[in-house]
DNA sequence: GATTAAATCTAGTACACACTAGAAAAGTCA
DNA sequence: TGACTTTTCTAGTGTGTACTAGATTTAATC
């Protein structure tokens, strides 16, 4: 029983690592197998399937994500401005997806490259991770802290496009951390890049 | 001479076409013959290999972007505002990726997908894309009309970063329109969300 | 230590893929 | 029409993939 549950638990790291790295189709199930120091064959002896294994490390990847993101949100004092719970939430996101472990990278990575299976699997996952955002969004504007003249939707999509991108690029070397990338996201939608706007929160990297 | 050129064009229509919407792996030979009505081995009377005929499609998109901005730009007043530059760069790209035809978007689609060779044989012209931002950036910012604590690499990654997303929710369908992500992407990282902000560029959508 | 259960391995199957060789067909032009 | 070239097809090869069946080993229990 213990011992199934830690080979268990290191073919998924196993495979949240190569998702991350080299997407969904160079991950295989021999090259999984090979991480670990098994034969192929073995990996069916704990999941019944590759996209059954796939699955449950995007599962994971989603509920860590969304887990940074609600605990950020949570240490806010109760009277915080609008603005600042986009702060925390775009730079907790940045820290989980850019900073973080493997899981959460490997669902922003594979994302788009998934059998049509999959994609419907996370579909249910990704609208709950996106009604955060338009929550924060909403209370935004209704406060008046944010304009009102733009599609929320839009924006939102924005918002989390410039971020998982940043998945393409951020590499974590040189001196820009993840939540430098988080800063930046923040200081852009919100602030705005114009040399006109308030830069009561500026940074410098 | 004349029957050969057709087919050829036909082949690379339709590889980009795949490409854009299904991504690399589900891209195969035998798919691409099949939307033309040929066998899968006569592909290869026009191209050596699935690679280069996936490299000539992706070649055309990043040309054909990047004409489309140069052009967008080419058309401003000599006088004009480092930020009108980048508004009309933004929108430029937003509609040659997403309302544009399937090589840009196949390029983009693609990003990351693609196997080492391709992803290799690509990194200049995305180089040389990324220079028309960066300059777009240094004018504004050394005009003054953008601010100058950010870090400009990284500014210009979240904003191509977000336009590239935008290819994985954007569907065309509705009343938003490929122009009116760009002026979104445009209004929040250029005036910023916050209702704080100058609004004299205010969009409704 | 013997018996049972859990875990892994060996050795395969079937299939999809990119790609090839050579025959057949279609097109070109005197 | 007939000779020639260009284009496409038929019929395959080899490779890598996910996955299976059954033997074999390793661990747990009495």
């Amino acid at each position: 029983m213990k011992k199934s549950d830690r080979t268990r638990q290191d073919i998924l790291d196993a495979t949240a690592s190569s998702l991350a790295t080299a997407g969904y189709t160079a991950t295989t199930v021999k090259s999984i197998a090979e991480t670990i120091g098994m034969q192929d064959a073995s990996i069916y002896y704990h999941f019944s399937s590759k996209d059954e294994l796939v699955g449950e490390v995007l599962d994971i990847g989603t509920a860590r994500a969304v887990t940074a993101v609600d605990q950020a949100l949570a240490e806010l004092p109760d009277d915080h401005d609008p603005r600042e719970a986009l702060r925390v939430a775009i730079i907790a996101h940045a820290e989980a997806v850019l900073g973080g472990g493997d899981y959460p990278r490997a669902n922003v990575r594979t994302f788009g490259q998934l059998p049509p299976d999959l994609t419907h699997r996370h579909r249910q996952g990704h609208r709950n991770y996106g009604q955060i955002w338009t929550r924060l969004i909403d209370d935004g504007v209704e406060s008046g802290a944010l304009r009102g003249d733009l599609n929320r939707s839009v924006a939102r999509l924005i918002i989390i496009g410039a971020l998982c991108w940043a998945i393409e690029w951020f590499d974590g070397t040189g001196d820009v951390t993840a939540a430098d990338v988080g800063e930046h996201v923040f200081q852009m939608v919100v602030n705005g890049l114009s040399a006109d706007q308030l830069q009561q929160n500026a940074v410098s990297v």
